[in-house]
DNA sequence: TGGTGGATTTCGATC
DNA sequence: GATCGAAGTCCACCA
């Protein structure tokens, strides 16, 4: 990885076009050759970048970075403070515990968790555009479809109404309803399920894992 | 901005679990105290990080970078390649065109470009779940709301259908009907918008600027 | 390879 | 502060 730290100006001319006045900024430029432009505030996004792959053409106080697509970033040095370049080697990269599926696990192990005297049908219920996460049945013989997600919003919503729309058409669906399921779920997405008929229900998650069965406290 | 090069584990606790097994690094402090830890490949994002507001507490071989949240980043240090320290000033920030305000801007100035006939009533038609991009009349007489789009994907067509729902309960917009326009448009949300009714139309950016009127060619 | 959905999304405007 | 929509979104998965 190399980085150059320097008072420098930017010009970005792609999918926008963007400029950064003169200042001081940090360029990294890293083994793959993407480029990354950061200031000493805001966030971890960088003010400008490239991602690779692309070719970086140096002058003398200009680099010219361009990729297979017409983009083109310029750089412009005015003076540089510092340049340095290290080897990092392989990365064995971030390992993740995900929640969201933890949270389908866990409450397909528990569907009573989601309304009162829920069974379950299957997970991952095939319709033509895709998996219903849940599909259970009431203590009337009724099915309901579930949609699980760990934040509630309006396109959760939408899909779930989707979902619907399409199951509708089996008849073998009896009094089919369904549930928008998440650990929280925002106003307008309360509203607009309202509008579709779909009941909200929300969960929490330490909560849920607290009252899983045994089993599946194990690991 | 501190910047620090060193063989390092992390873990990360917080909205996810995650973990870093030992590799070299950058480490990244900003002025506002938010911490980015990079690879050396994958793109401009960091593998992990921390975003300001937060608190570093440095033992010998470890930083504790924990927020307000209650999440808590763990760096462990095994082998210090490099530290420097620079200081940067104030950054002017970066300069954007081209985004999906001008498309609007550049399209109400040419509603001719949307569908031959159109004429502008208004930009920013109010509804009650949030204002149509531009609302306009053919030469019938006809109303014609139009969505616009940088991309065209199924959210737009949706947003767009919910405001035509709300739009039919006023009966002065005689025969009205929906338009959907972006530089490009999916193949699933032209369907999505067939099965809707809502007429769809892509435009090209530098065609509009090349033809826009003069008043808006000057700066 | 292109489409789709998720993200520790981030970021900004607006209410 | 919460919310909603846009992003050069990025990114992984899947057809």
């Amino acid at each position: 990885m190399r980085l150059v730290v320097a008072r420098c100006s930017v010009k970005y001319e792609g999918r926008l076009d963007a400029h950064l006045p003169e200042a001081v900024r940090l360029v990294m430029v890293k083994a793959d050759g993407c480029v990354a432009i950061h200031s000493d505030g805001g966030a971890y996004k960088p003010l400008n970048w490239m991602n690779a792959p692309n070719t970086i053409v140096e002058t003398d106080e200009q680099w010219v970075v361009t990729n297979p697509k017409g983009e083109t970033l310029t750089i412009t040095f005015h003076e540089i403070h510092v340049e340095t370049n290290h080897e990092f080697g392989e990365d064995p990269g971030l390992q993740k515990d995900g929640v969201e599926a933890h949270l389908q696990e866990l409450l397909a192990a528990l569907p009573e968790s989601v309304q009162p005297g829920l069974t379950l049908v299957r997970r991952e219920w095939p319709t033509a555009i895709g998996p219903v996460d849940l599909m259970c049945i009431d203590p009337d013989g009724n099915y309901v479809a579930v949609e699980i997600k760990r934040r509630g919003e309006i396109d959760g919503v939408e899909q779930l109404a989707r979902y619907l729309e399409v199951l509708r058409a089996d008849a073998n669906l009896v009094g089919l309803r369904g549930v928008f399921v998440a650990q929280s779920i925002k106003p307008q997405a309360k509203v607009i399920a309202e509008q579709r008929s779909i009941a909200c229900v929300e969960v929490d998650y330490d909560d849920l894992r607290g009252r899983r069965p045994d089993d599946l406290r194990l690991f």
